[in-house]
DNA sequence: TTGTATGCGTTATCAC
DNA sequence: GTGATAACGCATACAA
């Protein structure tokens, strides 16, 4: 049942079908009622949403290209509420949501995949190659999240003064004897464990954990310490399973070297932390304080409660897809962030 | 650029640039590099997919209609690693994943919504309406995840002997003085709190917890226990926020009242149980021993760990995706579930 | 092995 | 307010 048979089977041309469903103020009320009725009771669904696609140039699909693996960030409790604030928005305005990763199988966007469908891109996380920007399709719109992308409009969230007033906040409570930093992905070549002082960091344009770091090492520089000779350590991927050797290896250490204070620059470091403590025996605040970053809600449904910036990733998304929409206006766009002091570091 | 641009370009047929992508072993290898060749060149990206599904009539697209907002179920962690499962499945077969809700603003596949494009739909957790069945594309394939759907395959897990499984260990461990069940979305009308035993309850085959209870009562019945007697309450929604206020009330009772083994339908009921005891001192295992259900990592990653069934979310959802793509037999599924004794009930 | 012709189901531009 | 007609970009039977 195509929009044709209707037409012919009603005696009305094409066109007037057409405007029954897409411009109801082209033609009378009356026969446009006639025609949803006919439409309804001849079993027509209303235009086809390909062959609609292919003549419009529009599909109506968003897709969010997304710096890791779906598996990773339908299970990171950060881009989830990402997603979900996206998703939010695209629904309430008719349009969906496609999925898309960065690390796929085929190149992302292949041309002829169904990803080049989509109307516009939000790109979570990762800067674009140019051969991917290149691929992108021709009219498609793109806001770029947590990076830039010259040209394209951003949403960013205000990592160095979050990282440092979080680290200030930590330093002015008590005075640690041996604060310690919990990197993520910094290092410019892969590394779990310590960071010795001759490895070489991500530029501070390939990974936001850079700016947190500066953060963090100016609030340290002000209480008096040494940025140099506060240890460091980095992890690659933000899951427990990644996580949790490398916090066992610095809880493990001697007392008189075991850090009283780590600076951690996510919820999942932190609670990951949290939880190996606990299970060390290490009381937390007492013998160790924690700071995270993220603000997810694992670490506020939890005793302790996590001291933590909390970053809202769900208003990040809302955004984001008002941006790629053109609700908002597509300019660069900086979120702020909020201290949230829980027990973990009172 | 089009395909045709390229043909006339070249000197050659359309037909021959379409095989050139589509079906390599229709012209000599040599053309045929030429042409790809030339078509990066010239900045031509391969067929248009929304032409390209117009003409064939697949998008490879595949939808996921979820039961719940996308906000919920992006933030849940057991259909976050359910959809992780589809997507890596699609991920590998160059299909991508459309997100859908049936609590969609619009109906969710409107005829002419991008929704309708899909060439699949993974139906997870609800039964359909007749209605949203008959809006569906009318070649789509469809799998049933978690029900039954008149007509198509479907993948289940095991409720009834896994909640038995688990509620025997824990009764056999040693007997509790007060055992009580905490349901999810069981009743007939929406309830928040304590089940009055002249509440009715949703049918078996309106909410798989009904299973669940049912698997609970028989391991409760084998111990001796008045299944009719053992206090109920119910929660609506499987989130913190919610589950909350109603474990509050439950541990809040007076000593005496207050159940010491809580079998409770998901790991989040059981976290937030958990957390909350901690909050009040009371001791888990030795003041409350505590079950879950679903075997979320939240539930492992901590001290103490959950004792729970592991429903294997993530390969519930590659086994749908399978189905749905056609790489596995589309026969109605069960999928096995393991018990996992942690430290909330050894 | 290659080319030609047709139609997939719409929407937009015109005339009427 | 309505109706004919031409794209949209491609895939495929069929002819060469």
């Amino acid at each position: 049942m195509t929009l044709k048979d209707l037409a012919r089977e009603m005696g009305v041309s094409t066109a007037t079908i057409s405007n029954a469903f897409n411009r109801p103020d082209q033609l009378s009320p009356a026969l446009r009622e006639r025609i949803l009725d006919e439409a309804k009771r001849l079993g027509y669904r209303g235009p086809d949403a390909k062959a609609r696609s292919l003549r419009t140039g529009r599909s109506r699909i968003i897709a969010v290209l997304l710096a890791e693996s779906l598996t990773y960030s339908l299970n990171d409790a950060v881009s989830s509420e990402f997603l979900s604030g996206v998703a939010e928005v695209l629904d309430a305005q008719g349009h969906t949501l496609l999925l898309l990763s960065a690390r796929q199988a085929q190149s992302p966007i292949s041309g002829s995949g169904s990803a080049s469908m989509a109307d516009g891109f939000i790109v979570y996380g990762l800067i674009p190659t140019s051969e991917l920007l290149d691929s992108l399709p021709v009219q498609a719109s793109l806001v770029a999240v947590d990076f830039n992308v010259a040209g394209y409009p951003s949403v960013h969230i205000d990592n160095e003064p979050a990282c440092y007033a979080i680290a200030r906040h930590a330093l002015q409570a008590r005075r640690p004897k041996r604060p310690a930093i919990i990197n993520l992905r910094l290092t410019a070549e892969p590394c779990n464990g310590y960071i010795t002082p001759d490895q070489a960091l991500l530029p501070a344009d390939r990974t936001i954990t850079r700016a947190r770091l500066v953060g963090f090492n100016r609030a340290l520089a002000e209480h008096g310490f040494e940025t140099e000779r506060v240890p460091k350590w980095n992890v690659e991927e933000n899951t427990f399973d990644v996580c949790a050797p490398v916090i066992e290896s610095i809880l493990d250490l001697p007392d008189e070297e075991r850090p009283d204070l780590l600076l951690c620059m996510s919820d999942r470091l932190a609670l990951t932390a949290l939880t190996l403590a606990e299970q060390r025996g290490i009381r937390v605040p007492e013998d160790l304080r924690l700071t995270g970053f993220d603000g997810i809600a694992e670490g506020q449904y939890r005793a302790p409660r996590l001291t933590t910036v909390c970053q809202e990733s769900h208003a990040k998304g809302r955004l984001a897809a008002r941006m790629i929409l053109g609700l908002d206006e597509p300019h660069a766009k900086m979120l702020h962030t909020e201290l949230l002091v829980g027990d973990t570091c009172p």
